[in-house]
RNA sequence: GGUCCCGUAGCUCAACUGGAUAGAGCAUCUGCCUUCUAAGCCGACGGUUUUGGGUUCGAGUCCCAACGGGACUACCA
């Protein structure tokens, strides 16, 4: 909330004392921004006060205006509609506190490492596969809100947990052993996600034609899926695998650079970057002695065949395995001991936010449940950055049947798309072909980041890629566009207008003012948005702000106004939205072009 | 069966967390380039917020029920 709200909120406290002798807390009165079609710019709703100054609406809100406007001389004057106190603030007021903020460096930002320490893990992917579409809506997502979190104030720790062991690993292995004639991404051609990918699909296609001959040969299929000769090979491999075996080692790891080459390449195009990696094969086998510990503390509880279980019926989940009765590990065990061992590598953590998709909220639930009866410090503050899943229009992606949307096809095209868009307007004469290449991608992946991230993470959304991703309306590139002729006219102004914001009324129109009180609003959008760690609050402010600034520029000229004092204005008002709306765009994760 | 999400214009999404006449974009129809970039702007069309109750000055928002969609409920990861 921002310091006029708060004064106002203060003197309608003080004006029920002094006209109603009542007590009411200032920040239990509501105040909010005038809409549109009545006059003036904040709003207190006076219903609620009607009880205490046992007067109607309309006589109640008339009392405190006037109160009000004699107290304050930021209030030129009141409205009463209903039970609704409509304050007008000065133009000079709205002037100043404009020009407050572009004298503030990084407006809305608030100063560096202000806050706790804060660890944001997302992507996290298999090794065993290609990313697809849903895992861009998990990157654009946790990047973002760690971007958000920074802004906000806190230090922020990016980090992702590989996923390179287990079986997956192996079936991708074990039909490169068969079918690779030893392909590498160098003879291939192919990125090395891709590579290793098609030999799982390779896997996948040769287990069921062993899956079929053993049922044609009488087998029943229950038998015939658990015995194919090619999966037994996989068992084996991870088995040797976990035993150290060294050809396999030397195998795994090979593959999995290759993976890793081919995931940075991606990454790189996406602009992301990591502090901290985490390795599954270096933390699964932590945790164990966590639990273990917390059998010993009375926690958890180990039943006689040996496995350990938390009780969570008090929380209202179940009970829950945290070690099987061989004293393997299972993935909640892997959770724990990762999570320990986080707060361990980053002292002074205040907590961990997982970029997850919404179908492991159960999980979620019970790791935190589970830390805090591990006697983590701030176990609660933890949280599952949930999101729904992205739906195709011929229902959801399944990798097996070949419905899956691949990020780097999916990126290539955007950024072809944009080319093709750009070529047809004339938008790209005169740069060279690099320049273009950049262009494209800025646009292309920008309209893909915004589409993904202007929808609250916990829905699910539909994606249809033939028409979803547009380049006008509510896009990316209309935030672009709108940004670029923005700077263009600050580039044109500069030196010949001064950026200096003047106070007299004449210099200003409504809809200018309207325009700053948006530009304002804009450290409380930061904050809201790290507090629910939510990006489309961000992606609609920055849509918001651009289409009024839109509406505004359209009859609004600057370098032909005759008047000084309302080109001065004018400048200001450019100034004003290219800041805000470039900083949002930049937490999205989306660079902003210089001509379009 | 139990738990959790979701249901708003033909379609994709908003609605400042209980406030005033529910807003944008797409699609459809229609105007505006001799004007700082038309990937833009103006206008029209489009709604019983799934349904039925309840709470109160006031409900898309909170509570209950029903209907519809999704997820979870593995000694898988």
């Amino acid at each position: 909330m921002n310091q006029l709200d708060l004064d106002i909120q203060d003197a309608i406290s003080k004006a029920c004392l002094a006209c109603f002798d009542a007590v009411v807390p200032a920040e239990q009165v509501q105040v909010q921004r005038t809409r549109k079609e009545f006059d003036g710019d904040r709003t207190v709703v006076v219903f609620p006060l009607t009880r205490l100054s046992k007067k109607s609406p309309e006589e109640t809100a008339q009392l405190l205006g006037s109160w009000l406007v004699d107290q304050d001389d930021r209030m030129t004057h009141f409205q009463v509609v209903k039970g609704f106190l409509n304050l007008s603030v000065s133009t000079q007021y709205w002037a100043e506190s404009l020009e407050n903020a572009i004298n503030t460096n990084a407006f809305g930002i608030a100063p560096a490492n202000s806050k706790s320490k804060v660890m944001v893990e997302f992507s996290s992917p298999n090794t065993n596969k290609p990313l697809h579409l849903g895992h861009l809506r998990n990157i654009f997502l946790g990047f973002s809100v760690s971007q958000i979190l920074k802004a906000a104030g806190h230090e922020v720790i990016k980090v992702q947990i590989i996923n390179d062991r287990g079986i997956h690993i192996c079936k991708s292995m074990v039909a490169w052993m068969h079918f690779g004639e030893g392909e590498t991404p160098q003879t291939s051609g192919l990125k090395g996600d891709k590579l290793v990918g098609k030999y799982y699909v390779a896997f996948d296609k040769a287990y069921k034609e062993q899956v079929k001959q053993a049922q044609n040969s009488g087998m029943s299929e229950k038998e015939a899926k658990d015995s194919a000769p090619i999966l037994t090979e996989a068992r084996t491999m991870l088995q040797k695998w976990e035993q150290g075996d060294a050809e396999t080692m030397t195998l795994w790891k090979t593959m999995n650079q290759w993976v890793y080459a081919g995931f940075e390449h991606t990454y790189t195009e996406m602009g992301v970057t990591f502090d901290q990696l985490y390795y599954e094969s270096n933390t699964y086998l932590l945790g164990r002695d966590e639990v273990l510990n917390g059998v010993q503390n009375g926690a958890f509880n180990q039943r006689e065949d040996g496995s350990i279980w938390v009780d969570l019926s008090d929380d209202g989940l179940d009970e829950k395995l945290l070690l099987r009765k061989d004293g393997t590990a299972v993935y909640m065990t892997q959770d724990i001991g990762t999570a320990i061992q986080r707060y361990k590598d980053f002292p002074g953590l205040d907590r961990q936010i997982y970029t997850v998709g919404n179908e492991q909220e159960y999980h979620f639930k019970v790791l935190f449940k589970v830390l805090k009866k591990l006697g983590i410090e701030g176990a609660e503050r933890n949280f599952h950055l949930s999101y729904g899943m992205v739906e195709l229009p011929e229902g959801k992606m399944k990798s097996r049947e070949g419905t899956v949307v691949d990020a780097d096809d999916l990126m290539q095209e955007m950024a072809q798309t944009a080319g093709e868009m750009a070529e047809e307007l004339g938008k790209t004469d005169g740069l060279d072909s690099s320049e273009k290449e950049n262009l494209h991608k800025t646009i292309g992946y920008g309209a893909l980041k915004y589409f993904l991230l202007k929808v609250s993470p916990t829905k699910s959304m539909m994606f249809d890629p033939k028409a979803s991703i547009d380049f006008i309306g509510n896009t990316g590139p209309f935030i672009q566009f709108n940004y670029v002729r923005a700077l263009s006219v600050l580039n044109k102004a500069e030196g010949l207008i001064a950026l200096r914001v003047p106070k007299e009324d004449s210099a200003w129109d409504e809809s200018e003012i309207q325009l700053i009180q948006s530009a304002l609003e804009w450290p409380e959008m930061v904050q809201a948005a790290a507090k629910t760690y939510d990006p489309s609050i961000v992606a609609n402010y920055c849509y918001d702000l651009t289409k009024a600034y839109s509406r505004w520029y359209q009859d609004h000229p600057v370098l032909k106004e005759t008047v000084q004092a309302k080109q001065e204005a004018r400048m200001a008002i450019c100034a004003i939205c290219e800041r805000n709306i470039k900083a949002g765009m930049a937490m999205l994760g989306i660079e902003m072009p210089h001509r379009m």
